[in-house]
DNA sequence: TCGCACGATGTTTACGTAAACATCGCGTGA
DNA sequence: TCACGCGATGTTTACGTAAACATCGTGCGA
């Protein structure tokens, strides 16, 4: 077939008119119809080949191949897209990076998508208003993601649901959310609990707490348990401290905290805030562990670095971002994925910021 | 024309093809036609309408917006892309979330782009090898992308260039490439020089450096700054130590300068690192900056929360991320890109790890 | 008053791929 | 020996959009 005339003309029309259609900027990109010419076979040959549709004779797949290599075939993943109605892509929405926990589970999240074949895209959202989401929830829908990845507090996926593309599964990390999504989320409470009774175990009469800003559902599970540990264990309840996650504001935090005398062991929401609070006790001469105890939660990298090293709890952010990407595979696959809660859970690392109490 | 027969007649077997075409599980998303069907217009006006074309008068244009909002229409990107050969989205090439200039400067990159209407696609390559640079490119090239950014080392880019799909704009971020690409990078000797200066301002007889990992390029150049500045002043040029940007690395090459008596200023490579320093310095009873003066490089977010806050150089990240883009849509335009290097010149942030040298 | 220009809208077509269906040839069993 | 089946390959078509071209009507100048 390849040697009938009728077809040559065809071809030659074909590339005139392609010639054309590039226009005067660059080259066009090479399609299947091009290695399909040049190998000597219909585009449907070609498209098994890519595939790796097992109904092709060998000697023809190396043709094809060779043809591919030599023109440099790539496919239109546009126009694969449009066939298939299937982007292999992930959107992930979420407020911002400068949190080691979203971080880390992007970067497992885009490693475990990319393992799975499939692209990650990032829909950062400034400022966390609610119009701000929608809008960016809007865009997600007009872009080419098979699901969406939230990385946030869920009462500001709330108001911008609505404008969810439908067909799109949605998995939020890190939140509540409970029925309506699926979710996987840190064992938040049991990483708290683990802490207090950490420190209740070394002998401390309670335990203090820095929490991390009201609306996030992490710092509040966080304080909820440390509360509920201390009341099971029938200690006080001290009054609770609160900073925004940022170091600074743990210093801040610790400030107070060197002043209570009676304090002897702190619980703070997350690692940056205890690096804050360690420095305010430092320079108040109150000397860590021996004098009050602290203990972090997130185990960032550098915690083992501070001054003394942190005993903290560690959060697997790898395991929380494969889990997201696989129950969003799940979704996608399902049309109806289920809605359940994922929780991963956390352990403690115990460095130098904890020991017993002093002896009074 | 909407209440012909006939038409009508062709609305009814519409709805029927699509039903059948929507298969058995979810319902087809809605397309152009549909929404033209609804206004009684060509799908041709309603793709004007959508992108603004001015030519539609406005009852007409009232009309098919009232049909898309009842709809539900979402344009198709796949489509749109197929179409227009622009995907509007940015590849972002990375190997690592973990150091924080990466992290900053990505977020930089997605919150611009996404000012500019461009979604950021991440492909992470988890290790830094020359195959793997390579798999990643090949994927890159099949992605839907108009353009790509690269934050890493260029020699690893190299082994991988050949790979690049031909037409797709390249810009590399913190690293050099000459010629051959756009670079936008920090201006590491300019920040170097700068921090050696301020220790020698203070009056420190010389200074010593820990440098970051051998295979970066920022590194080098750091430690090329560091030893030319000495070299200038006529001072001695100590022993370089090295580490690998993570806190840990910092704190061994910390414990071999407190066993330097000698040693009074030092300038490392990075923030984290220089966190180590401090820890390895207060561990072996070294005062800083009463014995030692300590000077880091990035000045992340907790560095004023080090013990004692760090007097580091601060590398304006987002700037970087904002350039990245701005080149890279220029070269979308362009298709020629410009492939000068754009320097972002950084600034020294003078806060308490450093002070006079001890009078001996 | 007639024709032409222009604005608004409709029709055709192509983008690159892959599913569905069609065809062709060869081997095998009756 | 012939028909049938099946594997390999080709042909047709549709995905949703937007550029290019076609058409229609209206208003204005000669």
């Amino acid at each position: 077939m390849q040697r009938d005339g009728v077809t040559g003309e065809t071809d030659a029309q074909g590339s005139a008119q392609r010639r054309v259609a590039a226009g005067s900027r660059g080259r066009r990109r090479v399609s299947m119809a091009d290695v399909a010419r040049r190998a000597g076979v219909s585009s449907q040959t070609v498209s098994r080949v890519s595939n790796g549709h097992p109904s092709v004779v060998e000697s023809t797949r190396s043709q094809v191949l060779a043809a591919m290599k030599e023109l440099g075939y790539r496919p239109n993943s546009a126009a694969r897209a449009l066939k298939s109605g299937q982007f292999r892509t992930l959107g992930i929405i979420l407020f911002t990076l400068s949190t080691t926990g979203n971080v880390r589970t992007l970067e497992a999240i885009a490693t475990s998508a990319a393992a799975e074949g499939y692209a990650t895209t990032l829909l950062p959202v400034a400022v966390p208003t609610e119009g701000e989401v929608r809008g960016a929830f809007t865009r997600l829908g007009e872009l080419a993601v098979d699901a969406i990845i939230v990385i946030m507090e869920v009462h500001l996926l709330d108001a911008a649901a609505v404008s969810l593309p439908p067909g799109v599964g949605v998995v939020v990390a890190d939140s509540d959310a409970g029925d309506r999504y699926s979710v996987v989320d840190t064992d938040q409470k049991g990483g708290a609990s683990d802490a207090v009774r950490h420190l209740l175990g070394l002998g401390h009469g309670t335990v203090w707490h820095v929490a991390g800003p009201e609306e996030s559902y992490a710092a509040q599970r966080r304080a909820d348990a440390w509360r509920s540990e201390l009341q099971r264990a029938g200690r006080d309840v001290p009054p609770m401290l609160r900073g925004d996650w940022s170091a600074e504001s743990g210093y801040r935090a610790g400030l107070r905290l060197a002043q209570e005398p009676g304090c002897t062991a702190v619980f703070v929401a997350n690692d940056q805030m205890a690096l804050g609070v360690l420095r305010a006790l430092h320079d108040h001469g109150r000397a860590v562990p021996d004098e009050v105890s602290v203990v972090g939660f997130d185990d960032i990298p550098d915690a083992g670095s501070f001054i003394p090293p942190l005993t903290t709890v560690h959060q697997d952010f790898a395991e929380v971002g494969r889990r997201c990407v696989e129950s969003a595979l799940r979704q996608i696959g399902d049309a109806q994925g289920e809605r359940g809660t994922t929780l991963v859970p956390t352990r403690i690392v115990v460095r130098e910021s904890t020991a017993p109490p002093p002896t009074a």
